[in-house]
DNA sequence: GTGAAAGCGCTAACAC
DNA sequence: GTGTTAGCGCTTTCAC
């Protein structure tokens, strides 16, 4: 392109190439008046700094990346969609790596992946920002990153969610409305939100002055599939339970079709709810009950926050500033795949 | 980082910094013996080109960025898993940005994003890609593009889908259920692929000797709610139709929801299709039977196409190929969604 | 075939 | 406050 150096801003404008770096970084020293004939010279000639020279001289590429694996995709749409809004908003670009989760390699394709782009910032969504070699190679490489997931490493920044209080809610409003056999659907093992979810689940029961029953808690993956299986296992229970809660509402939708392809009616017969509000919990018959998990804000927050960051980062250190972990409230949505238990409880197949 | 640069590896290897560059470059006129030599040096020193160096330096970042709006999530999901990999197979990373298609600042947008992040190659999807002012400015940029789309506009590479094919043989199914009261959901009118969609359903009634009843073909707009909008307005037809086919998975997404919110049943009393089979299609209940569009095959070879392009690239140039415009037939899957018509049409509400 | 020098667009360090 | 010089890591002349 008929690209427009600084140093053609600078003779335009009759300065030092380095007074037109100074305008254009935003850098103190510089008198109103020649910020100004610079700041003129930019527009008149339509100069763009070049973010690669900048990159290659500040041994800074501003460049960030999401690192995702593709389990739960509504959980990763939204997300997404937030974190692209705070990096237009921004002016910067935004990479994309999908990695497996259970790759033995994980740790060195991210490596390499820095290496071939030179991103020096990352968003970590889970399971991967519960891997803590994954997070010990980034520090090692000085690359900064956020992570979105409930905050127990002490290692960075994260945005989190109130599992705890999400799984409290429901569990406390599918109470009232008086189900007495509610299956459970954890998440993942070995996320840590499964176990603040399963935290929150018997906290309403106790608060209730109730037992939980352990034969309606079912392990999921937070996946489809697992949501599914976890249902059938729980439907076969004696007596059926007459609401099934999944901690996400992905393995949710795998419920309403184990369900569904009962010939069980839903809310009639059984009531289901999840939690993220995901988009397509308002695309399906009946629309799900859930909570919804602010992921748009999250995601938008994340981008931010590690943008500003590597913006200001002056010195290359790890120099992390005083834990800024968030933690974000979710709000219960009320839809029709709930309603009140059935009255008589039948011994179901 | 421990950087290890070209020079290191020159004097490693006592050679030049230039010899080091043509053998990382796969470049002719070395000799077997030096080639030897430098690999040596760069496992021993463990270098990596710095691609940034070599950005600045030939002016071409190979940066590429998928370009997307957001309607139709399932859709992009698949297409955007199928480039990753293509992405990762050769080592590159892949820039996203999220646009709004009636953004009426939608070039400038594009172009501003371009000067942020240097990519040099994009890939357009639907309706991007037949932004007519939208590949201008990018030709004029010298910025190279794959086109996701059926070929109208005789402008760089694109990759199809056989949408004609894919509507004809839906309907084609559908008449051989012995339906003949069939609802067409129309696509974006705006995009080629509706329109050969049409001609695909009318060819199917053509051969089959048998009328398009005008009053059941709707429009519609590829998004959720566009079906359950035509769906609404088809469903009051008199007699109602005994299937409703629509353009794309996630309009006959929205068909099921308002359909199932009637209390009707499908397939007993109506018969539902689209064509794509994004994931959700497996997701819901019933089923959803659909023509499989290979959108991961599409994605991954429109990567693979692109940076081929990029890397091969000796001048500047837009010095496109010959017309490498590729369509890619369906495939009919046959779910629980469709079955026969049923025997006796009521005049429903 | 190979190497020396110059330069991509920008910023860092140090003068003035 | 501002300008000068050197250099980020790589490639491109163009000699040899």
């Amino acid at each position: 392109m008929a690209s427009v150096t600084i140093m053609d801003v600078a003779r335009h404008a009759g300065v030092s190439k380095k007074t037109v770096s100074r305008v254009i970084n935003n850098e103190a020293n510089v008198k109103d008046e020649m910020r100004e004939k610079v700041n003129r010279a930019i527009q008149e000639l339509g100069f763009k700094r070049n973010p690669l020279g900048m990159a290659l001289a500040k041994n800074r590429s501003l460049f960030i990346a999401l690192l995702s694996d593709n389990s739960s995709p509504g959980y990763l749409m939204n997300l997404q969609k937030g974190i692209l809004q705070g990096c237009s908003e921004e002016q910067m670009g935004l990479f994309l790596y999908d990695c497996d989760y259970r790759s033995p390699t994980l740790v060195q394709e991210v490596e390499a992946y820095i290496d071939n782009t030179l991103v020096d910032g990352l968003i970590l969504r889970p399971p991967m920002c519960d891997k803590l070699e994954l997070l010990e190679m980034l520090d090692r490489k000085n690359v900064a990153y956020i992570r979105i997931g409930p905050k127990d490493l002490n290692r960075g920044e994260s945005l989190g969610f109130n599992s705890a209080k999400a799984s409290y809610d429901i569990t406390h409003y599918l109470l009232k409305l008086e189900h007495r056999h509610i299956g459970f659907i954890l998440g993942h093992p070995e996320q840590r939100s499964s176990q603040l979810g399963e935290e929150g689940f018997r906290k309403a029961y106790k608060e209730a002055g109730l037992k939980v029953n352990e034969a309606l808690i079912a392990q999921g993956y937070y996946t489809y599939q697992s949501g599914m299986d976890a249902a059938a296992t729980l439907l076969n229970n004696t007596p059926r339970p007459t609401a099934i809660f999944a901690a996400n509402d992905e393995m949710a939708l795998g419920v309403l079709y184990e369900v569904q392809s009962r010939n069980l009616k839903v809310p009639a017969d059984i009531s289901i709810c999840g939690i993220d509000d995901i988009a397509q919990s308002t695309k399906v018959w009946p629309n799900l009950t859930t909570i919804r998990h602010p992921l748009l804000t999250i995601g938008y927050q994340a981008a931010c926050l590690l943008i500003g960051r590597l913006k200001n980062k002056k010195t290359a250190g790890p120099a992390r500033g005083p834990d800024g972990t968030q933690i974000f409230d979710g709000e219960l949505v009320i839809r029709a795949s709930t309603s009140t238990a059935p009255k008589a409880i039948e011994v179901g197949t």
